[in-house]
DNA sequence: CATCATACATAAAGCGCTTTAGCGCTTTAC
DNA sequence: GTAAAGCGCTAAAGCGCTTTATGTATGATG
């Protein structure tokens, strides 16, 4: 592309480029758009013409001719205040973008503050044909939204979540039970009898399913388990963890539903004269920069974010192509252990 | 807003409320849009009847006869592996949405590579017609990109920096350097001699402006400055940290550029048993939940971000609306002290 | 009573593109 | 040999809306 800024004022469009290549705006259009019923030398020459007067789309014109917007949305219903907590989100996005910035896509985001909201969103941009498909997290146990998109004339859409709460729509998800056994076991294998699991938001449905895998594992293996619920912030994660440990018989493991809740519960094991891992013994959800360099560094359950957000975005590619739904497992959270998980204090 | 679902099918447009209404759909636009040209009785005849349609607008239909997209732009050029280490954009997002989101506003968002994708897209914006104004961030010295913005049919927009680099075009700004002689000040009045700054990248413009301010600032009061270059990542925030440790006399206070940085610096000093605040003091930039919950908890310049971008979105909005340009500067970063620092250990 | 605003409404043009129907022609199939 | 199919292209309709020019009443004015 030639890098001219544009005559200020004067908009070119396709008639343009029809006029000064000779040919009609149909050809254009067909040359543009690399579709069969145009030579190549034509082809050719109206994109030398197009690139020759710095054309660029008007996607306004195109979207309402009935093609596509060039665009998928996202709605994230959150608590503005928030939303800067976890870096899952801004690593997501910028997964996603970078699949749809190969294919000139742009993301139209909106944060709102309930899930009406979001639903209200969802159906301006079907009805007034703003988006080409759209990206659905923070899926919930029976959640309406699924039903939605459910609907005949629903948008294209991709679910991020298990696919038993996905309805038959396409879903890319993370085998997050079989990450929440192997952190278990972990802790187990090291002597742990008494395990506390800091989760996060109960109506998440992941939340139920790391739930139930800690529940199970736990069980199955005859330890003692802990859960404590929270709402993600590092405020919940420290209270939870203090009310474990004031029990009697703490537990001498923790397993953090995020990093920040995990770096909470260091302190407080720090405020308490705990050493960690001597006393305790601690493993966060959604590896970041952050646990690398806490002291001692933080063992998480780490994923690749940034590639899973991509994931995401070439599979709702396929969906808009018309590709049949399907359950896509990305790659399960593994374990990297650090030095915040040791051996049980009792056995030591 | 009745919350049918819509016929499947069957797009509900302003012919069927000029239809249903007996009215032309002229009637219709002027009565949505709240122009006069209709009367009362009219209008809300008109409005009802939408409702009743579950009619949303074809925000395609609107641009391309010349009106606005009711949508915000914003290009981010970093590496999308980066974006999530500091929360500061994900905070500025949820500000700029909470104000977008109120007047029914979208934000498309872009993350690409480098500076000439971010001009392309501009540019692909604004002869697209695809959104009503950028937000422009990360400025540098002596940006290009200002320069675009100059010429005559350029998009509105908000430079977020120092209006200095502005070029006379509206922007909104912290005064970075007062905070930065707060720091130093208070490190000084505890009886620091040598302070560190450990500094982000050099080529956006606040690092300059904080730069110069502790530059300033230090050789004012007669203390030693030392000045440290990094990318941001707690990897080089940690380097950087070492780095200034292993010179002989080391600085006794650090300020670092953000939060993730200095919790690295902070997991350096336990490594060396050096203890904090009792032998060395640290400040972080960007205050977050983070900081908080280090042990000790972190002293930080604290900011309101999502304030911050909400004011963004509201000058975008006064711009889009004709306001002359201006330099708008939102709250100071103040200093919260916490247990991360105390007096020089010289002076104990 | 003719005149002129004023208020309300309509018809129609047009935004920039995609896409269908069809044109005159050449090629292939049977 | 003819029918069918394909080629490269054009003309024109239409996507859903905004907006201008143009009526048509109504009431006020001189």
């Amino acid at each position: 592309m030639v890098s001219e800024p544009g005559t200020p004022g004067s908009r070119v469009t396709i008639s343009d480029i029809a006029a000064r290549a000779g040919v009609s705006i149909g050809a254009v259009s067909f040359a543009l758009n690399g579709r069969k019923g145009v030579s190549e030398a034509t082809r050719k020459r109206v994109l030398e013409v197009a690139d020759e007067l710095g054309w660029a789309p008007a996607s306004a014109a195109r979207s309402l001719a009935g093609a596509r917007t060039d665009t998928f949305g996202m709605v994230l219903a959150r608590d503005p205040q928030n939303l800067g907590v976890e870096s899952f989100y801004m690593k997501f996005l910028a997964g996603l973008e970078s699949e749809l910035a190969q294919r000139g896509f742009g993301l139209l985001l909106q944060v709102v503050p309930g899930a009406e909201q979001e639903r209200a969103t969802h159906e301006a941009w079907r009805r007034g044909r703003r988006v080409d498909g759209v990206i659905l997290v923070d899926l919930q146990v029976d959640d309406p939204r699924v039903r939605a998109f459910q609907m005949p004339a629903a948008l294209p859409v991709v679910i991020v979540g298990d696919p038993s709460l996905a309805g038959g729509l396409t879903s890319v998800w993370t085998d997050d039970a079989a990450s929440m056994r192997e952190a278990v076991r972990e802790l187990a294998d090291r002597g742990h009898r008494r395990i506390a699991r800091v989760a996060g938001l109960e109506h998440l449905a992941h939340t139920r399913i790391r739930d139930d895998a800690f529940v199970d594992e736990v069980s199955s293996l005859g330890l003692q388990g802990v859960l404590l619920r929270t709402d993600y912030t590092p405020d919940e994660g420290a209270r939870a963890t203090r009310a474990a440990l004031d029990g009697d018989a703490p537990p001498t493991g923790f397993i953090y539903d995020n990093d920040v809740m995990a770096v909470a519960g260091l302190t407080v094991a720090l405020e308490r004269d705990l050493r960690v891992p001597d006393d305790l013994s601690i493993i966060a959800w959604d590896d970041s920069v952050l646990c690398e360099h806490t002291y001692p560094a933080l063992s998480a359950l780490s994923h690749d974010i940034v590639a899973f957000g991509a994931h995401v975005a070439r599979r709702l590619f396929d969906v808009v192509d018309g590709a049949q739904p399907g359950a896509f497992l990305d790659s399960t959270p593994r374990l990297r252990a650090r030095a915040s998980i040791g051996p049980a204090p009792s056995t030591r």
